[in-house]
RNA sequence: GGGGUGUUAGUUAAGCUGGUUAUAACGCCGGCCUGUCACGCCGGAGGCCACGGGUUCGAGUCCCGUACACCCCGCCA
C-alpha cells in the first residue's frame, strides 16, 4: 500500500477545502484536535496551521482502519487519505471547511501524543507559566498562531516597503564593547582574551552611525537587541527592532518615511488605512498635559498644573501647600478631575489613594465638588481659601459631583503618580480597554503621535551634573544651542518618539555631527575632550571624515506586534518569552555553568545562595 | 531594592466565622453508541491543599518566613 509522506504527499491544508471541493480524493496531515466517537464513526477534527476539517471514519470503509480511528486522542499526528463528501443538511457554520468532510479511506498514526497538560484551545485558561512550560504545545494554540504569522507578515511588508524606500538592509554584531550609559548590557566573557568581555548590543546605534558616515545612505534591519534591565508587560530582555538610519535627512524626512512603513504594515497587515501625516505634540505639552512622554490619546483626563496658580494664592491657606507659596524648582502641584458621571465611592477613591501610594506618594488628596463649587469629603475642605478654592475648580472644570484628586510634590513623583491614574481611571471609566483594542478595524483605534522638541539634557541629582536625556549624539535645536553654556536644561533637541495608544513605539534622532557643536554638548554634562575620546573614541574619530548629516529611528517590533495584534502581553508574540525574572521556564535558562567552562574563561563564581 | 495579587486533582476553579472522608467542571481510564461538531449515556481512577516554621485539642482555612508566577515603582530614558 502506498505509505504516507514518501508516496502521498499533501493536498490540501485543513483550511480551505470547501463545497467546490467536494468529490476530490485528498491527503491531509494534521493533528486530532477533537474525536467524536460514535462507534460506528468516528469523527475527529484534524488541525493543522490553517485550520480545522472534520473527516469521518466509518466502519464500513474497513475494520482495521476504523479500529485505528477508535485508537486516536487529543494531539496525535496523523495522517488522513479519503474523500470530499458534502455534509448536505449538517453544515457547521463555524468552520471555514464546514460544508464538507473527508470520509477517511487511509489513516496513519505518525505519532501518539501524551495526554497534553493542557488542552489545545483558542480560550485560554491555562496558568501563563504552564504555559510557557510547555510552550511547543502553547504555540499550538491557533491565537498565537495567527499572531506568529501576522509577525511574519510584518517582517516582509517592512522589508518591502523599505526595499522600495531605498533601505539597504545591512548587519551589525552582536557581540560588542560594552559603553558606558543607557540600558545595562550583558556581558560575554572572552576567551580569547583572558579577563575580558564583550557586551550583548542594546541596539546597533553606533554600527548604524558608521554605516552612513561608510556611504551608504540609507540602512535598515529588523535586529535583536540585549537590555540587561527589569522586565514590565512591555519589556523584554531581548526584544526586536527596526532600526533605520538615513542620510541627508531632516526629522521631518525621518517621520515621512517611518509614516509610509507604518501605515503600510496597518493597510497591510490589518487592512485599515491610518492617515499621514501623523499628528504630532511638544515634549513639554505632554509632560504637562500627560506626566509623561507617551500620551494616550484616545481619550481626555488631561492634568490640569496648578503650581503656578497655588504660589499666586500664597498657598491658598492650606497647611500641607505651605511649601508651594512660592515656585520652587522640580516641585509641582497637579489635579486630575474624575467627572460626576464615574459615581465613584469613598471606598473606590480609598482604592485610587492604595494605587498613588504604591507608586511614592504620601497620600491622595481629593474634594468632592458641591452644588455651590463648595469641596466636600476633603482635607483641603477647611483650610483653603474661597478664592483659591474657585480658582481650582475653574482651572480645572469642575462641576458639581465631580471629584478631584491632587498630586503635589516632586515633579517626577507627581507625574509618575497622575500619569498612571489618569491610565487606571480610563480603563476604570471604559474609556480605554484592559488591553488590545476593541475595534481594530476603525483608523480612529489608532492614536500615533509624535512626541518632539524635549530637553537634550536632563538633571541628574545623584551625579549632580546634567545628562544626556536619550544619548550624547542627538542634535540639539539650533536656536537652542546658544543656551549650552548658560542653561543646559533650556537647551531642545532634534529627538522623538512615535507613540501609539499610550505604548511607545519607536524612537530616534537626528545626530549631532558638528564636531565643535559635539564638544560644547560634552562640556555641558562636564566630560572632557580626553574623556569623550576614551568613552566614544571610534565614532568621533569617524564623524570627523567628512560624515554626513544624518539620522534614524528604531521602531520595537514586538510592540509594535503586541498592539497591532490585540495582545494582551509582549510575550503572546514573542515565540520564546522569558519570565519576569529573565528566566526560561521550558529550558530553565539560565543555569550553571559546567566548572571546566569557568575555568577556560578564567571566572570565579562568588556568589552563595542564600539558604 | 520596594509595593501589590496569586499558588487546592492533569487543567480551571469552589472550599464562609478553624471542626469527621477536601468538592465541581473539563481532561484521563474502562464500557456502550453511525451524524456528532462543547456529541451523549454508564462506571472508575486521580490530592504532601507550593514549601518551611508557628498558634491551636484540631489548620486548605489564622500568623510569620521562603520559593515561583503576574502587575506596578525604581531601572530602561
Amino acid at each position: 500500500m502506498a505509505e504516507f509522506i514518501r508516496d502521498l504527499k499533501r493536498t490540501h491544508s485543513c483550511g480551505e477545502l470547501t463545497a467546490k471541493d467536494v468529490g476530490k480524493e485528498v491527503i491531509l496531515f494534521g493533528w486530532v484536535h477533537n474525536r467524536r466517537d460514535h462507534g460506528g464513526a468516528v469523527f475527529i477534527d484534524l488541525r493543522d496551521r490553517a485550520g480545522l476539517t472534520q473527516v469521518v471514519f466509518e466502519a464500513e470503509a474497513g475494520r482495521e482502519m476504523h479500529d485505528l480511528a477508535q485508537e486516536l486522542r487529543y494531539e496525535f499526528c496523523i495522517g488522513v487519505r479519503g474523500k470530499v463528501v458534502s455534509r448536505g443538511g449538517n453544515v457547521n457554520p463555524r468552520l471555514v471547511t464546514g460544508e464538507i468532510e473527508v470520509h477517511a479511506a487511509q489513516l496513519a498514526i505518525f505519532n501518539r501524543s501524551e495526554t497534553p497538560p493542557f488542552l489545545i484551545e483558542d480560550k485560554i485558561d491555562t496558568a501563563e507559566d504552564k504555559r510557557l512550560h510547555y510552550r511547543y504545545l502553547d504555540l499550538r494554540r491557533a491565537p498565537l498562531q495567527q499572531t506568529l504569522m501576522k509577525r511574519s507578515e510584518m517582517n516582509a511588508v517592512t522589508r518591502q516597503t523599505l526595499n522600495r524606500l531605498g533601505f539597504l538592509e545591512l548587519e551589525t554584531p552582536f557581540l560588542v564593547k560594552y559603553t558606558p550609559g543607557g540600558a545595562r548590557n550583558f556581558l560575554v566573557p572572552a576567551r580569547l582574551s583572558p579577563g575580558k568581555f564583550y557586551a550583548l548590543a542594546e541596539s546597533p546605534q553606533l554600527f548604524k552611525q558608521l554605516f552612513m558616515v561608510a556611504g551608504f545612505e540609507r540602512y535598515f534591519q529588523i535586529v535583536k537587541c540585549f537590555r540587561d534591565e527589569d522586565l514590565r508587560l512591555d519589556r523584554q530582555p531581548e526584544f526586536t527592532q527596526i532600526d533605520l538610519e538615513m542620510s541627508f535627512v531632516t526629522q521631518d524626512d525621518v517621520f515621512a518615511a517611518v509614516e509610509e512603513l507604518v501605515t503600510a504594515l496597518w493597510s497591510e497587515v490589518l487592512g485599515v488605512e491610518i492617515a499621514k501625516p501623523f499628528p504630532r505634540m511638544r515634549y513639554e505639552q505632554s509632560m504637562r498635559e500627560y506626566g509623561n512622554d507617551k500620551p494616550d490619546l484616545r481619550f481626555g483626563m488631561q492634568h490640569v498644573d496648578l503650581t503656578s496658580l497655588i504660589a499666586e494664592f500664597k498657598g491658598a491657606g492650606v497647611p500641607m501647600w505651605q511649601s508651594f507659596a512660592t515656585a520652587a524648582p522640580g516641585q509641582i502641584v497637579k489635579a486630575l478631575r474624575v467627572p460626576a458621571s464615574a459615581n465613584f465611592s469613598r471606598t473606590e477613591t480609598d482604592k485610587l489613594e492604595e494605587i498613588a501610594k504604591g507608586m511614592g506618594a504620601r497620600g491622595l488628596a481629593r474634594a468632592k465638588i458641591g452644588e455651590t463649587g463648595e469641596w466636600t469629603q476633603s482635607p483641603l475642605a477647611k483650610s483653603i481659601a474661597k478664592e483659591a478654592r474657585d480658582a481650582i475648580n475653574a482651572a480645572t472644570g469642575a462641576q458639581a459631583g465631580d471629584i478631584l484628586l491632587f498630586q503635589f510634590g516632586k515633579e517626577a513623583m507627581v507625574h509618575t503618580v497622575l500619569a498612571n491614574l489618569r491610565l487606571h481611571l480610563g480603563k476604570r471609566l471604559g474609556l480605554i480597554p484592559e488591553y488590545g483594542t476593541p475595534d481594530p478595524k476603525r483608523a480612529d483605534s489608532w492614536k500615533f503621535l509624535w512626541v518632539v522638541d524635549p530637553p537634550l539634557f536632563e538633571y541628574n541629582e545623584e551625579l549632580k551634573h546634567w545628562v544626556a536625556a536619550h544619548h550624547a549624539f542627538t542634535r540639539p535645536h539650533d536656536e537652542s544651542i546658544q543656551y549650552l553654556e548658560t542653561d543646559p536644561g533650556k537647551v531642545l533637541c532634534y529627538r522623538y518618539d512615535l507613540v501609539l495608544n499610550g505604548f511607545e513605539i519607536g524612537g530616534g534622532s537626528i545626530r549631532l555631527h558638528d564636531p565643535a557643536v559635539q564638544e560644547r554638548v560634552f562640556a555641558a554634562m562636564g566630560i572632557s575632550p580626553k574623556e569623550a575620546e576614551q568613552k566614544f573614541g571610534f565614532l568621533l574619530q569617524a564623524l570627523r571624515f567628512g560624515a554626513p548629516p544624518h539620522g534614524g529611528i528604531a521602531l520595537g517590533m514586538d510592540r509594535l506586534a503586541f498592539l497591532l495584534t490585540g495582545a494582551e502581553s509582549l510575550r503572546d508574540v514573542i515565540p520564546f518569552p522569558k519570565t519576569q525574572k529573565g528566566t526560561d521556564l521550558m529550558t530553565d535558562a539560565p543555569g550553571d555553568a559546567d566548572p571546566e567552562q569557568l575555568r577556560e574563561l578564567h571566572i570565579a563564581v562568588t556568589y552563595k545562595p542564600q539558604t
